[in-house]
DNA sequence: GATACGTGGAA
DNA sequence: TTTCCAAGTAT
């Protein structure tokens, strides 16, 4: 690992912030969240923006805002509709972490988002680069806040070679932000360095011949900007078969069921799924009447979907099938119209297969 | 420290 | 088609 030390040497810290914030000034974007420095907007937005784009966002930000205005209209929600505002935008423990937390600020810090490190990231789904993001951003405290876009920007430009996927990386990053930051504008030094790396200085075939810093980049004098950041790779996702099973009661109504409440889509709703190895209708049957105890009459496959996630892939096949003979004891699977669906929070995969019902 | 955790868009 | 990526966190 470089020390800090040596990659600042030489480093003109003062002109580079003020060629910094006078691009950002003059540049920045003009996004719903910074309207303002409600600590509580800062907050939902950076929950929504972690490994999502900003464009995927900006939709799903106004809605929610104005759905849940405040933390106490958050904090008196019930839990399915946070999930259901949050219906597409994935990482689905963000919202429920979220207002986990915004609970918590109600009862424990009267309602009024902590402004100090040690209370944020006490918070559930708070790490350090968004304690780092709302200290600065709603609170102008020369904090960092280190995420993918400073890493990469700083990896140019004090030619860092550092591998970025490492979490020892990051907290030499948070070290030399903590020298680096203006503290006459964390907030916009923050945000600059972050629109900087989403428009300029971008992970493929970075701008630099329009870069407002770019008098100060080791890794464009050495022509190895295209080379930095050093990532590892991550690893190949692993493939999942499932039958899907739209199944009709004798009303016409169609079953549906809760996922488990951690893991993968917890809480979140879908057609009952049957994992398969191979396509056997008899197969498929028993195992849901043992699992459900609900008698079926499997139909003809509708059709094939894949769902793939960052470190697994569903192989989806989607089943028509019949309600038979129904010798439950617990209300696991749920019959409802296909107008009720619009109320369940359903993975993405699942919102497609209404197509075929 | 490695892995789980979503999704859609770009090259 | 495949791969990578995007304002990370929890465990």
């Amino acid at each position: 690992m470089i020390g800090k030390e040596s990659s600042l040497q030489n480093f003109n810290i003062k002109a580079f912030q003020k060629d910094l914030l006078e691009w950002y000034y003059a540049n920045k974007r003009d996004l719903p969240w910074r309207k303002d420095q409600d600590p509580y907007r800062v907050w939902v937005s950076e929950i929504m923006l972690q490994q999502t784009k900003v464009d995927t966002v900006i939709p799903y930000f106004h809605n929610f805002l104005e759905k849940f205005p405040t933390v106490h209209a958050l904090a008196a929600a019930d839990e399915q509709e946070v999930l259901k505002a949050w219906e597409g935008l994935g990482y689905y423990s963000r919202a429920r972490n979220l207002q986990h937390a915004v609970r918590e600020v109600v009862e424990h810090y009267g309602g009024q988002v902590p402004d100090n490190p040690k209370e944020l990231e006490s918070l559930k789904g708070i790490g350090s680069y968004t304690k780092g993001a709302i200290l600065s951003i709603a609170f102008n405290q020369p904090e960092p806040a280190v995420d993918g876009n400073v890493m990469r920007v700083f990896s140019r430009v004090l030619n860092i070679d550092d591998d970025i996927a490492l979490p020892k990386t990051k907290k030499l990053f948070e070290a030399i932000t903590r020298e680096v930051i203006s503290h006459e504008d964390p907030s916009s030094f923050n945000q600059a360095i972050m629109d900087l790396g989403a428009t300029i200085c971008t992970p493929k075939s970075p701008a630099c011949l329009i870069c407002p810093v770019q008098e100060y980049c080791q890794g464009y004098e050495l022509g190895v900007e295209q080379q930095l950041p050093i990532k590892s790779k991550a690893k190949k996702n692993k493939k999942m078969p499932y039958a899907v099973l739209l199944i009709r009661n004798e009303q016409g109504e169609i079953a549906i069921e809760q996922r488990p409440d951690d893991g993968l889509l917890a809480n979140l709703w879908q057609f009952p799924m049957v994992p398969i190895q191979e396509m056997s209708v008899e197969l498929i049957e028993n195992w849901f009447y043992a699992q459900y105890g609900m008698r079926i009459n499997l139909g003809e496959k509708q059709a094939d979907l894949k769902h793939v996630f960052s470190h697994l892939t569903w192989e989806l096949n989607i089943f028509h099938a019949k309600l038979e003979h129904d010798t439950r004891k617990e209300e696991k699977i749920v019959f409802v119209t296909e107008d009720e669906l619009n109320s369940y929070p359903f993975p993405v995969s699942h919102l497609k297969m209404r197509e075929y019902l």
